[in-house]
RNA sequence: GGCCUUGUAGUAUAAUGGAUAGUACAUGAGUUUCCGAAACUCCAAAUCCAAGUUCGAUUCUUGGCGAGGCCA
């Protein structure tokens, strides 16, 4: 019942009966008439001018005229710019919509219900989050959200890498310069602790082959020969062989690092139905290399390693097992997809990760359904771009990254500063205000995270904060604690009587009407920035609208009845909105 | 070397092939006796280059230049 799609399959229509030719209603193209221009819906004539052989302006008005006699409860008048026909939307449909619009069913239920699995944040038990991260815990988090407003049932799940060589580097400097201290001695969480010891492994190493190189040795030698890395790799093989000593280490830096990483998403506001440990996974996939062959889709080289060759597909050959007979990632990752696949049985599957393994999940799937397992076409890979610095990557080896828990804990802290500065909020409560704080603060940053397109790369400079103006969070915070504190004045019990409504007025019925079709729009494409660019003009609009006409002291009794629900709509659209971006909107601020 | 992504005002971003390329920050000029100024109003400023397809190209195709990534 979208006023849009009405207009698409009634011009559908109507060209049918005018000119007997069939076209799809989707093919038809309605915009938001210009500002400038009078009308509200435009439909673009130009491809039907061409098909049909029509001038522009004979086909418009015949158009316009049967269109008017179509839907004439909805369409008070056209007129014709250029090729461009714009249809002018009645007062009473509109206030129509006002008047059935129910705050608490924004969206349209859902006829299809599906149930999907968003994967993310993919943490290393080697090191804290970083700014990265963070992206990708808030496009998981918002993803599932949408996905769950829609109707459909989410299951979120985390993949944690938690061994291999990068694991045991910190393991091994841990062993040689911590002298047992562990983070509750140095009051560190146990993510940073580790952490760092991961840095200093990297010192030590670069250390040790800047000193095998001053003895003589070539340098791309010494990288390898370096005693720690040496110590490393000898650490990983004992883990492997499942050494009681080794594996205890293993999992004593790991419980340091699970309690940190608590505290994190705690904060963050991340959660997961399930957590899978690639420590646990990463045999997986073993048989399935077996069934890939039997059934002809992988092949085995005379070296006897296996591979699959997606040459027609337009990609590479891809190997799936060494010929020393240990898998890849890629077959660990088959292995998994197939599990979870058991666990929860979804229908579709959304991969949050990195651009930089957009190749790898195009491969997966298309091995995914070569194999025919179960959903493989159900395989989506949510790629999102590098969040870099000024200076280029961040790397964590070199300390060169934005930590999580510190640019939480500063916008937490600017969001402090800015409250108290405004001096607005005086009746709340010490835990309140820290509330209060806590939501502002992730809101700015999780809305300039949030309201970029995913796949575009990022530049963040840590010397410029984040804004609290303009197109971010604190500014939709705002628009919704203001529009709530004029409604504990005026009361939320409406009753609506006149269709007259001034063009402001007018504007954000048009607004509001288009929410659903804005969430759909950010689940079709996985974006959330769809959601924050609407959720920004809505606002927008409203404090034009606000700062235009009085609510409370509207001029007439009918008026004030109008904008109060118009101010009802308005606070509950933006709050679930936001609420799909993982933001909560305060009462007051 | 092969493949993928990307290039819009000073900066950051938007635009299913459609009208005069939208918005924010920063800059400049204004708006508080009235519902919350974290707000509102106004000024200035941009599609990397070249060809092609089209009635129409920021968008599609090809080539060049720049940035980033993946596979060896």
């Amino acid at each position: 019942m979208n006023l849009i799609t009405n207009l698409k399959k009634s011009t559908a229509q109507c060209i049918h009966t005018l000119y007997g030719v069939q076209i799809s209603f989707e093919q038809v193209l309605v915009n938001a008439t210009k500002p400038e221009i009078e009308g509200d819906y435009t439909i673009v004539l130009f491809a039907f001018v061409k098909q049909l052989g029509k001038n522009p302006d004979v086909l418009g008005n015949e158009l316009g005229n049967a269109m008017l006699a179509d839907m004439p409860n909805v369409l008070t008048q056209f007129n014709i710019v250029k090729g461009f026909l714009n249809f002018t939307i009645s007062n009473a449909y509109w206030f129509d919509y006002l008047n059935n619009s129910d705050p608490l069913h924004l969206i349209p239920s859902n006829e299809y219900p599906r149930k999907m699995m968003v994967e993310y944040s993919s943490p290393n038990t080697n090191k804290p989050l970083h700014l990265g991260h963070l992206r990708n815990n808030f496009l998981g988090w918002s993803i599932a959200e949408i996905l769950k407003l829609q109707g459909h049932e989410v299951v979120k799940t985390c993949i944690v890498n938690d061994r291999g060589i990068h694991i045991c580097k910190s393991m091994i400097a841990w062993q040689k310069f911590a002298n047992g201290a562990t983070p509750s001695d140095t009051k560190q969480k146990g993510d940073h602790f580790v952490g760092d010891y991961y840095v200093k492994y990297n010192d030590a190493y670069k250390a040790e082959v800047a000193e095998l190189v001053a003895g003589g040795m070539m340098q791309e030698t010494a990288e390898k020969e370096a005693p720690i890395l040496k110590g490393a790799q000898e650490m990983l093989l004992k883990w492997e062989q499942g050494d009681a000593a080794t594996i205890d280490l293993w999992k004593r830096m790991n419980s340091w690092v699970y309690e940190g990483f608590e505290v994190t998403y705690n904060k963050i506001g991340s959660d997961f139905a399930k957590t899978y440990y690639e420590s646990n996974t990463y045999l997986l996939g073993k048989e399935l290399v077996n069934e890939g062959l039997n059934k002809k889709v992988f092949y085995q080289k005379e070296d006897s390693s296996v591979w699959i060759d997606l040459t027609g597909d337009g990609l590479d050959e891809k190997i799936v097992r060494r010929k020393d007979g240990t898998s890849v990632y890629m077959t660990q990752d088959i292995g998994l997809a197939q599990l979870k696949q058991k666990e929860f049985n979804t229908d579709a599957s959304i991969y949050v990760v990195g651009d930089e393994q957009n190749y790898h999940f195009k491969v997966l799937k298309l091995i995914c359904q070569k194999l025919q397992l179960p959903a493989a076409d159900g395989i989506y890979h949510l790629s999102y771009g590098m969040v870099e610095l000024p200076t280029g990557k961040m790397k964590s080896r070199e300390g060169t990254v934005v930590d999580a828990d510190e640019l939480v804990d500063e916008m937490i802290e600017i969001s402090k500063q800015k409250t108290e500065a405004l001096g607005k909020v005086t009746e709340f409560t010490p835990e309140q205000l820290s509330e209060l704080y806590h939501t502002i603060g992730l809101g700015a940053l999780k809305f300039f995270l949030l309201r970029v397109d995913p796949k575009k790369k990022m530049i963040f400079n840590p010397e410029e904060s984040i804004d609290f103006h303009g197109f971010t969070g604190p500014f939709i915070q705002y628009t919704h604690a203001r529009i709530k504190s004029i409604l504990r004045k005026t009361g939320t019990s409406v009753t609506l009587t006149s269709n007259e409504l001034l063009p402001l007025e007018k504007q954000l019925a048009i607004e509001l009407s288009l929410f659903p079709a804005i969430i759909n729009e950010a689940a079709d494409t996985l974006d959330p920035s769809k959601i924050a660019i609407y959720t920004f003009n809505l606002a927008k609009l409203f404090n034009t609208f606000y700062a235009e006409l009085s609510i409370a002291n509207a001029d007439s009794e009918i008026k004030k009845q109008l904008r109060i629900k118009i101010g009802i709509l308005t606070a509950a659209t933006l709050q679930k909105a936001m609420h799909c971006l993982g933001i909560a909107v305060p009462e007051q601020m």
